[in-house]
DNA sequence: TATTCTTTTTAATGAAATTTAAAATTAAAT
DNA sequence: ATTTAATTTTAAATTTCATTAAAAAGAATA
C-alpha cells in the first residue's frame, strides 16, 4: 500500500518519504521539511491516531494530515479527525481522490510558512532563501559573489546581459570598465555548474554579454 | 436538510446563517463574518461548485468549505475539491461526522487558541511560551539574548539570515555595523547547542550570514 | 549600599576563505 | 593574418570568521 501511494505521488512530481511504522514517521516529520502527511491508522509500533496527536503536540499545528483507514464507521472517522487529522479517506479509495484531497490541503493560502522561492532552469535549482543551489539533485557550493551572480543571471534567464549591467547589479560598480571580474566569475560558475554536464546553461554572446537558457 | 443541519449546529453552540440559494450564500460570505461554509452542490440560482470557486476568487482563500452532496463518485469528489472545497461529505451522512469535520476545519485556524507553540528542528525543541529549549530531551539553559537569537533563527529555519537582519530583529540595531555581537552570540549558542552533538544545526554561510537547518 | 555573580558588549588575534588584478592563453571575427 | 574578445591561471590583497579575553553593564544578595 505504502509503495503504491509513494510511487503514484512521485509520478505526480511530489517528493515522498516513506515510514513503515509510527515512530519512524514521527521522526521523519521532525527531521525533514514535510508539507503534508498521509497517515494510515493501523501501523506497527505506534498507532496512526497517536502519531497525529504527537504531531500536533510537537507544534506542527498547521501541517496537513490525511488519514487512511479501512475502518469506515462514523465513530472511527470522528475519533480520527479529533486526534488532529485534517481529512479522512476510507479504503479502498481511488488514487485520484487522494490526489484531489492533497491538492485541497496544499493549495496556496493553506500553505503557511514554507513558501520558499525557487528558481529553476532545466535541472538547475536555486533556493533564494536557503542560498543553496543544486544541479541534477547534487548540491553545489557557491561563494557569496558567485551566488549573487548566478541569482542575477537566473532571474533574467533567456535574456542577454552585458557586462555593465552585470557589474552594476552584482558588484555595484557603475563606471570602472577596466576590470574583468565578470569574465572571471562567469568562468568560476561554469566550472561549478556546467563543466561536468552535457547540457550547458551559461552561454556567451560575443560582443554582447552572457545569457542563461536551455539550448535548442 | 438545511433546517436539520442548522438546528443541529445551533444546538452545538454554533451561530448559523442559512442561505437557500447560491447567490444569497455568496452574499452572506461577503456580508457576515463567516468562519466556515457548509455547501450543498445542488442549489438554486448558482451551483455549489460555482459558489466555492467564487468564494476563492473573492479572496477568501483560507475560509473552510465543506461540500455536501449525494453524488459520491470519485469524479464528483475530485471536481468538488478542485473547485476550492476543503472537504467533501456524501449524503446520507451522520451528523456526528459533519461535526467532527467542522471541528477539524476550525481547530488551529481558530482565533484565541493560545496553546504552547513549539518549534522543532531535528531533536532540538523550543517552547516559545515557556522559554525553554531542549536537545535530545536534555534541557539547555539560555540567557535571554541567547534565547531571542535562537528563537529568531529557528523561526526562520532553512533560511540564511545576514548579520543586519539579525541585529535588527534581536538587538533592535539598524545601523551600527561596527559590532560583532552576532558572531559572539552565535558562538555561545554553538557551545550550548551544537558542540556536544554530531549533527550540527547552526551553519555559517560565508559572506551571507547564518542558517539553521538539518544538513544533508 | 556594597559585594558578588551573571550577562552583555567590545576588542584583538590568527586562521581560513574569498576576491581581485594582471598576465597568459585560447578562440572568434574581420 | 591581424585584431579583438573571451577564457584561464596565478598570486597577492582583502575580507570574513571563530575564538578568546577583558571590560562594562546589569541583577541578585547580604
Amino acid at each position: 500500500m505504502a509503495a503504491f501511494i509513494s510511487q503514484g505521488l512521485q509520478e505526480e512530481g511530489y517528493n515522498v518519504f516513506v515510514a513503515y511504522d509510527g515512530i519512524y514517521g514521527l521522526e521523519l516529520v521532525k527531521q525533514k521539511n514535510i508539507d503534508l502527511v498521509v497517515l494510515d491508522i493501523i501501523l506497527p509500533k505506534m498507532d496512526g491516531r497517536e502519531v497525529a496527536k504527537q504531531i500536533r503536540t510537537l507544534g506542527f499545528t498547521t501541517l496537513p494530515i490525511i488519514m487512511l483507514t479501512a475502518l469506515g464507521t462514523t465513530e472511527n472517522i470522528v475519533m480520527g479527525l479529533d486526534c488532529g487529522a485534517d481529512d479522512y479517506l476510507i479504503k479502498p479509495f481511488k488514487f485520484k481522490e487522494l490526489l484531489a484531497r492533497i491538492r485541497a490541503r496544499t493549495r496556496s493560502g493553506n500553505l503557511g510558512e514554507n513558501n520558499n522561492q525557487k528558481i529553476v532552469l532545466s535541472d538547475l535549482e536555486m533556493d533564494v532563501d536557503a542560498k543553496s543551489v543544486t544541479r541534477a539533485g547534487k548540491t553545489i557550493k557557491l561563494t557569496s559573489t558567485e551566488f549573487r551572480l548566478l541569482e542575477f543571471l537566473l532571474k533574467n534567464k533567456n535574456k542577454v546581459l552585458n557586462r555593465v549591467e552585470i557589474l552594476e547589479s552584482v558588484w555595484d560598480i557603475n563606471f570602472n570598465l577596466g576590470t574583468n571580474v565578470v569574465d572571471v566569475y562567469v568562468n568560476y560558475l561554469r566550472n561549478k555548474i556546467d563543466k561536468q554536464y552535457n547540457e550547458k546553461l551559461i552561454h556567451t554572446v560575443i560582443g554582447m554579454g552572457y545569457i542563461m537558457k536551455i539550448n535548442n
